[in-house]
DNA sequence: GACCCGTGGTA
DNA sequence: TTACCAAGGGT
């Protein structure tokens, strides 16, 4: 096993990039805040809605005071709004059971709603400093890569976190900086789309390199056509929502949203299943 | 494991 | 322009 770590903290050190939440007085619940917002999110439209965010509700008990509903509306266009909802729920858990102050233990986080494998460990690392393994993409694909020459990450596998333990110093501090330094250069050097290898740390050391990039192929799904989509008819109807008047609006303003009343229904309904929009007296809004 | 869930930037 | 891509998680 080559040593990856070393490389990868003097690069980390040397160009990572100065983001909000790397801040260390940023805060536990900031940074929970935060990888909320970044699953799935790019950094860059994440960054202005985090700071309104923390202004709005700068604690868990902050937020679990208001509703479900001034959370999807603050989540504004991040998208995936269940995890407003998902977030909202955390605090409410976090204020209830651990007396508003953000779980460290990772099994406490993973209890919490909208929290998985790797948020829950991205918090006790990122926050806490403790050791564990944190994996999302980018450490996948630059594992996959460097240790067993692949050009893409095979689908998330528990196997990732024994993967990622393998390569994390004794250190918490040092063991940190190489959980970051993972996900930071598949971020900016080790893309899905091109490899920057003059930029790369661990390039004299990356198994993919050595075997002349080979196409091993990658497993992953096509992404559904966006256009047309249940999912943008969904969205449609919650931006009206969030852009309404006390966020409620009549069943006959929200038919002007969306063209196909079949696909509308079909979204109001699972917005209503799934907790994002109440009905009552034709009227449509978000939860109170 | 398969499938679902938003939105906007980019090549 | 179309398709890919983005610090995942729940069911």
């Amino acid at each position: 096993m080559p040593d990856l770590a070393t490389p990868l903290i003097a690069w980390y050190r040397e160009s990572a990039r100065d983001l909000p939440w790397r801040d260390p007085n940023f805060g536990a619940w900031g940074i929970l805040v935060s990888e909320f917002m970044l699953q799935q999110t790019p950094v860059a439209r994440v960054i202005p809605r985090l700071e309104a965010w923390l202004e709005r509700w700068p604690s868990p008990a902050a937020l679990a005071e208001a509703s479900p509903g001034a959370a999807v509306e603050q989540w504004a266009n991040l998208g995936y709004p269940r995890r407003a909802l998902w977030l909202h729920k955390a605090a409410v858990q976090i204020t209830e059971q651990h007396g508003g102050v953000v779980p460290r233990d990772v099994d406490a986080l993973l209890a919490l709603s909208g929290i998985g494998d790797y948020t829950a460990r991205a918090v006790a690392v990122f926050a806490y400093g403790d050791r564990h393994p944190v994996v999302d993409t980018n450490t996948r694909r630059v594992l996959a890569r460097a240790l067993d020459a692949q050009s893409q990450p095979d689908p998330p596998s528990t196997r990732d976190l024994t993967a990622m333990a393998a390569i994390l110093p004794e250190s918490e501090e040092r063991a940190a900086i190489v959980n970051a330094a993972a996900m930071e250069l598949g971020a900016v050097v080790c893309t899905a789309r091109s490899a920057n290898c003059e930029a790369c740390p661990i390039a004299h050391i990356c198994a993919w390199r050595d075997a002349g990039y080979p196409d091993t192929g990658d497993r992953r799904r096509r992404q559904a056509t966006y256009a047309g989509s249940d999912r943008q008819a969904r969205g449609a109807v919650l931006q009206h929502l969030r852009s309404a008047p006390d966020h409620e609006s009549a069943l006959e303003a929200v038919a002007a949203t969306w063209p196909d009343s079949l696909q509308r229904d079909r979204a109001i309904d699972s917005l209503i299943a799934d907790g994002l929009a109440e009905a009552s007296e034709g009227m449509l809004r978000l939860p109170r």
